[in-house]
DNA sequence: CCCTTTTCACCTAGGTGGTAAGAT
DNA sequence: ATCTTACCACCTAGGTGAAAAGGG
């Protein structure tokens, strides 16, 4: 799962108009990345590998009205990152150890009516998307940053098992420094973590 | 949630075609009943208490292509059912101790383009119904018969904690009997589970 | 050496009927 | 006497990072 969460509200929407809001993962650049354990740095280790299937992942509760998104934060707390190019569930395929950069997909739906339809091609809708580079992260299987750990750990509730008196103190303190920009994800069998700090953010129509 | 569960399987459908799958439950008559402890029998109690508000519960998974239908059963596992008039989480609302008919709505969808809409008047829309009667039920708050509540815990994977192995023998010879018409549905406060067998059963269009 | 996969204990979240207490 | 509710132990299902094992 991606963590911390990707979460949008939006205001200045028509409130009878129909809405879908999507969430793609998008190379940042053409660069594979290794780790420096000594100099604690990431750096560029060449090329990027050959990119893996494209997915785009409609928000479960999909199509929204206007006057829903008004009201509501939009949580894409259940999206799914992996690295498995085979995967069948629906998950967003990453390479590991390259960077990424989440974009937020507005569409307009076109009637109001009853028929439905999942949107495979975004260019051919009416769409606005919404990017927010303080949430660029590096894919990865293991993390290369205690900070990071702390977060998750300390921030998660399915990590709860992890938390202790000691870590806590660590968090606190680096919480205050804000960023933690040196973002990172996990990418277990067929799970990913996100670990740069997402902030809540705003995408006036 | 309704145990055991309704389950459908479609033949004869438009490969294209576009359809959407909902299930509803409608009173069989307009009797309450009562159960004669004493008797081991259910009686007519008087008239049907005032109907709760009506809901139509579309099948998560919907809508399916005719192609989709052809190849999958289409199970109705996670549809809940209560007895709590405000409810707000879409459950489906019954009243305890009255008899119901589950429904299937089989509804062809206009266009294959990619508009959006939930079903809230099915009469508005080109579709069928189908009944199966032998999946009446009555609902409950509390089990009537010993013999439904053997064939929910020894059936239903979250009542695991319940079986035992004399238990198991009972269901074991009583198994072979084939329907206990006698259906019943408990509803936990916000809950309801079933209790009629329901056979898998096609839906020719 | 660096990265990935597997397995594990420990959590969250929520579906079971039993049981006792409450309501009519 | 009959039905309903609240709470409980016991399950399923699956999301966590740690640690160890595997791979190039």
């Amino acid at each position: 799962r991606m963590f911390p969460t990707v979460r949008v509200s939006f205001s200045g929407l028509k409130a009878d108009q129909r809405y879908a809001v999507l969430l793609d993962i998008v190379p940042v650049d053409n660069k594979r990345y290794r780790y420096a354990y000594h100099k604690s740095s990431w750096l560029v280790a060449g090329k990027a590998d050959p990119p893996p299937p494209y997915r785009l992942y409609p928000h479960p509760d999909s199509p929204f009205t206007g006057e829903q998104l008004k009201k509501q934060v939009v949580s894409f707390e259940k999206v799914k990152l992996t690295n498995n190019e085979m995967d069948k569930q629906g998950q967003i395929v990453l390479n590991s150890m390259h960077r990424y950069q989440p974009r937020i997909h507005l569409v307009c739906l076109k009637d109001n009516g009853s028929c439905n339809g999942p949107i495979t091609d975004l260019e051919s809708e009416p769409h606005r998307t919404y990017i927010y580079p303080q949430t660029i992260f590096t894919a990865v299987t293991a993390y290369q940053n205690q900070l990071i750990t702390k977060l998750k750990i300390d921030s998660n509730p399915f990590a709860k098992g992890f938390r202790d008196s000691s870590r806590l103190t660590d968090f606190e303190r680096c919480k205050s420094n804000d960023t933690l920009s040196a973002g990172a994800y996990w990418m277990h069998t067929s799970t990913v973590k996100t670990s740069s700090i997402i902030y809540l953010t705003n995408a006036n129509s």
